[in-house]
DNA sequence: CGTCGGTCGTAC
DNA sequence: GACGTACGACCGACGT
């Protein structure tokens, strides 16, 4: 054996094996052309990682070039049982070979022989040259190659099997795999095997006998009867089988190792090799540009005189700012503290000041003052909203918002798990932050030595942040303009910060006395409930657990239950269980009770007093920019938009926010927003006239759909309408549907189809915004804003259902989302230039709430209106509905 | 004593 | 299996 100075590494890679595996494996998917290309998408994934993990010396791709091999010759229907290659998959296959191509891995393919065979081949000769050999494959075939030197990857699990591990898992050395696979035979490929002889007596049999011959030879010997039987009259056939699985080691082949060389990505053919394949996300690794030049100086700006020239040069120009604002927990903006601010002007030069040392907390917030309030500063940062509300706490209003991270991450993706400033580093820039623990170093300092290291690192951490943030920025900006985003992010998301941070900051005011007389009154009752409750039931127990409760309802008071599911222990308590049996029972009615009352108080009640600000008197919540998928507000701590109105204590509950002294709450609610929007969005003739004609929508649909049916009073017409339209926005079945008005699914197929001969044009725009999604794999709403869809493809009819779902909603909840955020950003500016004393307080969705001075209530109100009904062009008109009161009571 | 998933319920 | 988007209270299992 010959052996080279360093043992290299060659890749062998079973082209067909992870072209088919690939196909089947992954959901559909397709380019812009319509061609599919979701086999080469995980074939490009696994090359990929097997590239950057393994970095083999050599790298080989064979591919079954088709014709006869020897095994048809020697057994007329080998493979012959195959279904015929998909034609969504046979047209990958040469996009898999470009694919090696451009990533730069060889080819191997010849006609007559097997891809196995050629890997056996190359594996055998390439352990004589003294290479170290990894094979790439889920075929179980070609665990016989395993030996000294040759691993088997498996593409999916990533597991490494050496000859150690196919022992353990087939119970024979690599080499009798043949034997045992002769046994098994294979259905796949056609191979008979043995009649009544499976897996595991394969591997038994030939692991205690040794090999298929010596099996064969002794076959009288086998004790069992079946397998004994099968062995006397099928020993041709195994032998066969044999013959058929193992793979030929000398095939003529002249192989050139130095031209096997692994060469590397050719990144400008790969660039439009997947341009054209439409692996978008895969474009950036293979963008031909400059090295980028990561070294950076991080400079600590020690005086105030230093601070205040980093600061004066900042001027007209963009800043990058890090606030250092040590909180984990629930942002408080007046009990933060600012640590240290890092700051950057330019790629590769960083600043910090931490606040302490000569340099007080206070005096730093006021240094940085002139910049904040300085709007031809363009603030670039990860999350301005929090830094806007920290400065807005302590008298300074942020001007000059130019670029934040987090956002331009929420509208490039809004579903991204992580929006951490690590992770977009990673994700953008190929280039995570230098970890704390060298942060110190790069000085010369080792751990320890400087007493003072920790901050130091603190303070270098912070300049860092900034000026990769700096880096990311320039980077995501780029990204938001390709993808169209532009319009939304710079005229809607991004003013939009300011207008929120002033909302929280502002807060709403409670009347505290109303809250506590609620609670008490609550407690009373709830304590009659639980006495009621436990006597009905015999015992105590614990109302809020759905499993006590579900055992005492079910087991112990033996009342009907409905379903239990598979994983469920105990069947479900929830409303719809709980009302259907109140019908026949007194016991469930005081469950809902309950229930309805605990929730009031446990989740409003009582939690909203203890959390008004005792600096302002008031309930400040946050408003999250970058959490919804849709592109709506959600609000949290406490969350404001699910404040209970629908009941009677739900209506008392709003009247319990309540307008400062000498002002009033300005409500004003987006009338049918989503509907609106659908008919804007489907020029459906009927639903614009509909609304241009002002008329009532769900009187619309009543009449539309049910019109004719003298069995339903104008009331139920009009509340199943209602559902009706609602149901087209969530996708709702016609299973649900039927379940809800208590008629049979058909009944309900054939209203929602009533719906869509009425409404023909929606019907159209459900079905392109699903044709959408499958081609480009996301949905876009009336702004551009963008949702990726990567299950519209799945093969699981349920995951494939819901995303669907989710495709049709999307566009309408996030159009609608559009619309209000555009109407705040807008309004925010329209009062400001009416030098008015009123602030937006809340959004929930469809509805603003104002705080309006008495003597501003009348402008306002015209001033909102309009406002918000022409915040954009539609084909139908927008109406608000205003409400104006001393609360929050509609 | 925290974390986390499940269930339930509130809003639009 | 069957209605989209959120947040949060509570329970109970599990890990420290």
């Amino acid at each position: 054996m010959r052996t080279r100075m360093s043992s290299e590494t060659i890749l062998l890679v079973d082209g067909n094996n992870l072209v088919y595996r690939s196909f089947f494996a992954i959901p559909p998917l397709a380019n812009r052309e319509g061609m599919p290309t979701n086999a080469i998408y995980g074939f490009t994934n696994i090359l990929r990682k097997l590239l950057s993990e393994e970095v083999p010396a050599l790298a080989v791709v064979t591919f079954d070039a088709g014709g006869r091999t020897f095994r048809h010759e020697r057994f007329e229907s080998y493979k012959s049982n195959r279904p015929p290659t998909p034609d969504d998959l046979k047209q990958q296959f040469p996009y898999a070979r470009k694919l090696c191509d451009v990533l730069g891995l060889s080819i191997l393919e010849r006609r007559g022989v097997e891809a196995d065979d050629l890997i056996a081949t190359l594996a055998e000769r390439a352990v004589e040259e003294g290479f170290r050999v990894l094979i790439v494959s889920s075929d179980k075939d070609l665990l016989q190659l395993v030996r000294e030197g040759v691993i088997i990857v498996h593409p999916a699990k990533y597991n490494r099997l050496d000859t150690e591990a196919v022992k353990e898992k087939f119970g024979v050395m690599p080499k009798r795999i043949p034997d045992v696979l002769a046994l098994m035979g294979d259905s796949a490929d056609n191979v008979p095997g043995v009649p009544g002889i499976g897996e595991k007596g394969a591997k038994k049999l030939i692991s205690e006998w040794g090999s298929l011959e010596k099996l064969l030879a002794h076959a009288a010997e086998v004790k069992n009867k079946r397998q004994q039987e099968g062995l006397e009259q099928h020993a041709d056939q195994a032998r066969l089988s044999k013959e058929l699985i193992t793979l030929v080691t000398d095939v003529d082949l002249e192989v050139d190792w130095e031209g096997l060389r692994y060469r590397g990505a050719n990144r400008e053919a790969a660039f439009s090799l997947f341009e054209e394949l439409g692996f978008t996300t895969l474009l950036k690794d293979y963008i031909s540009e400059e090295p980028i030049d990561w070294t950076t100086t991080l400079t600590a700006i020690e005086s105030i005189a230093a601070l205040e020239a980093v600061l004066k040069s900042a001027r007209g120009r963009s800043l990058s700012l890090w606030f250092d604002i040590g909180e984990t927990k629930h942002f408080d903006p007046w009990g933060a503290r600012l640590k240290g601010v890092g700051l950057a002007l330019s790629p590769g030069e960083g600043f910090y000041v931490t606040s302490g040392r000569g340099l007080g907390e206070e005096d730093l917030v006021c240094r940085l003052e002139d910049v904040i309030r300085d709007a031809s500063v363009s603030k670039i940062g990860h999350d301005l909203k929090q830094a806007a509300t920290f400065f807005a706490a302590r008298g300074i209003d942020v001007e000059g918002i130019g670029f934040d991270t987090r956002i331009a991450a929420y509208v490039l993706n809004p579903s991204r798990r992580s929006q951490e400033l690590n992770d977009l580093l990673l994700e953008f820039l190929q280039k995570p932050l230098t970890p704390e623990s060298e942060q110190g170093e790069a000085q010369g300092m080792l751990p320890g030595m400087d007493s003072d290291g920790g901050g130091e690192a603190a303070g270098r951490l912070n300049a860092e942040r900034a000026e990769r943030v700096l880096r990311l920025a320039d980077k995501m900006a780029r990204r938001i303009a390709e993808e169209d985003l532009d319009s939304l992010y710079r005229d809607v998301e991004i003013p939009l910060i300011s207008v929120l941070a002033k909302m929280e900051l502002g807060g709403i005011a409670i009347h505290a006395e109303e809250f506590a007389a609620m609670s008490e009154e609550l407690s009373r009752e709830l304590g009659v409930l639980t006495g009621e409750i436990y006597k009905l039931a015999g015992m105590e127990f614990n109302i809020n657990s759905p499993r006590q409760l579900g055992e005492v309802l079910f087991d112990k008071m033996n009342l009907p239950s409905f379903k239990k599911t598979a994983k469920q222990r105990v069947a479900s308590t929830r409303v719809e269980v709980l009302e259907e049996l109140a019908a026949s029972f007194p016991f469930p009615r005081k469950i809902l009770d309950y229930r309805s009352l605990a929730k009031l108080k446990g989740t409003y009640v009582d939690a909203l007093p203890s959390l008004v600000q005792s600096k302002t008197g008031r309930i400040h919540t946050t408003f999250n920019q970058t959490v919804a998928a849709t592109g709506r507000l959600s609000s949290s701590d406490p969350n404001l938009q699910n404040i209970p109105i629908r009941t009677e204590l739900g209506r008392r509950l709003r009247r319990a926010f309540v307008a400062a002294p000498g002002h009033r709450l300005v409500s004003a609610d987006y009338s049918q927003i989503e509907l609106r929007v659908l008919a804007h969005l489907s020029k459906d003739e009927a639903l614009i006239k509909a609304f241009q004609e002002e008329e009532d929508i769900h009187d619309r649909t009543a009449r539309e759909v049910f019109g004719s049916d003298p069995s339903l009073s104008e009331n139920e017409k009009r509340r199943r309408a209602k559902i009706v339209n609602f149901s087209i926005i969530y996708g709702k079945t016609a299973f649900t549907l039927s379940k809800e008005f208590g008629v049979s699914t058909r009944e309900a197929q054939a209203f929602i189809d009533s719906y869509f001969d009425r409404y023909p044009r929606v019907r159209e725009l459900l079905d392109e915004i699903i044709r959408v999604a499958r081609r480009t794999g996301k949905v876009r709403t009336l702004f551009g804003r963008q949702r990726y869809m990567p299950e519209i493809g799945s093969r699981n009819r349920n995951t494939r259902s819901a995303a669907e779902r989710v495709a049709i909603n999307t566009p309408i909840q996030g159009s609608a989302a559009d619309l209000i955020k555009k109407a705040m950003v807008d309004l925010s500016r329209r009062l400001k230039e009416m030098s008015v004393s009123t602030r937006l307080l809340l959004q929930v969705h469809d509805e603003l709430v104002l705080e309006v001075p008495e003597d501003e209530v009348e402008k306002v109100e015209a001033v909102v209106r309009e406002t918000m009904e022409n915040v954009y062009p539609m084909e139908v008109p927008l109406r608000v509905d205003i409400v104006t009161g001393e609360s929050w009571e509609h």
